[in-house]
DNA sequence: CGACTGATGTCAGTTGCTGTCATCACAAGC
DNA sequence: GCTTGTGATGACAGCAACTGACATCAGTCG
């Protein structure tokens, strides 16, 4: 239709995806339809749902490389590592990923931002990694429940780090750097006197 | 006042609320129709909406007490508390709300373990209180990124300890007994060496 | 050339959710 | 006792998200 080759455009989830970001961003989520979404990328709504399985769903295309990425991190960390020394060094792998597009992050954070729907996915999302993380760990050997809280502590910095990061402008913030400062903070905070 | 049996009964949110947990229960979320709910209470589709934004909240009513208490603990821990024990204290502190109703925790748990839609609601009341739990914490005077980092944290030991406590049976275990544990093993975890 | 496969289009239908107006019990004031 | 709110509910129309069923067409393989 557009170009001139065949019957079908090739990346047609890609160009959903774009055409939703796009959308998204201009008029706000709720008011952007499956319908327009399909329109702009030159396919039918129902097309749309064969690629993503609901309106939220193509803003989270990524997902499971991320995934695969943490949990081969978690794996190759040296025998010596801590479970919270495993999941930082594991985020520190992924890093890079999102470094390279620091602008389509933050694009893609605002609009996420905006609305809570796209907030619940983003959160369970974040728990499914949670749960990749916990299930690396206990590869290693590592007990519950030290899996699963080394795995939720550790989203937890990942999210508090990539907020901040995903929140100011520029080029120069570094990721990795903002996680680790994180990662201290969180043993700072957790070092008070306990006593039991 | 009740005894006059006006033209409408006597506690429709809750009705609703309790039609739901068994349709929910015996049928299953996504076969359940609101519609279904409704008329189970003796009302229309359109009142439930009108007590609930959506298909989800049913479930997640009493979240405004959870998040009331939890903040106001938080402002009543010892100045000598640091972040993490001023959090624990009031994960302590609202341990016997579930613990009261141990039975229709678990049957809520199912439930919302068996869906993912009901998932991300979870996640995202979970955020909520972790967000007003940093907010509390910085009126105690502490910093960022340790307020949420600290909230963050607590929120991932009551996940965790939640999830253990509602799915053992009998009414023997005790949430808060479960809860201080599994602090006592976030901050082993976080504490860097690795364990024995 | 012809069958087969896979991605897409078309259409109808269900359901979550909303806006709008009518209805009815109850209470307050005349 | 009658009138006049007031608030919760019912009735109805409608949009948009999502799904199932079937048709269509490009490229591939024999």
């Amino acid at each position: 239709m557009i170009g001139g080759m065949g019957r079908w455009e090739p990346n047609a989830r890609g160009r959903l995806e774009e055409a939703a970001l796009e959308l998204y961003g201009e008029r706000g989520y709720e008011q952007t339809t499956v319908a327009e979404i399909a329109r702009r990328a030159g396919l039918t709504e129902r097309t749309f749902f064969r690629h993503f399985a609901d309106k939220r769903e193509v803003l989270f295309g990524g997902g499971t490389l991320l995934e695969e990425r943490l949990t081969a991190a978690v794996a190759a960390a040296p025998a010596s590592a801590g479970p919270l020394e495993a999941v930082a060094a594991a985020l520190d792998a992924v890093g890079p990923l999102f470094q390279q597009r620091h602008e389509r992050s933050r694009r893609r954070q605002a609009i996420i931002l905006a609305h809570a729907e796209l907030r619940e996915r983003e959160l369970i999302k974040l728990a499914t990694l949670a749960s990749a993380l916990a299930g690396a760990l206990r590869e290693r050997g590592v007990g519950e429940p030290a899996a699963s809280l080394a795995a939720e502590a550790g989203i937890a910095v990942f999210k508090i780090a990539f907020e901040r990061w995903a929140g100011e402008p520029g080029e120069e913030a570094d990721l990795r750097q903002v996680m680790r400062e994180a990662f201290a903070e969180l043993r700072a905070v957790t070092a008070g006197a306990p006593g039991p």
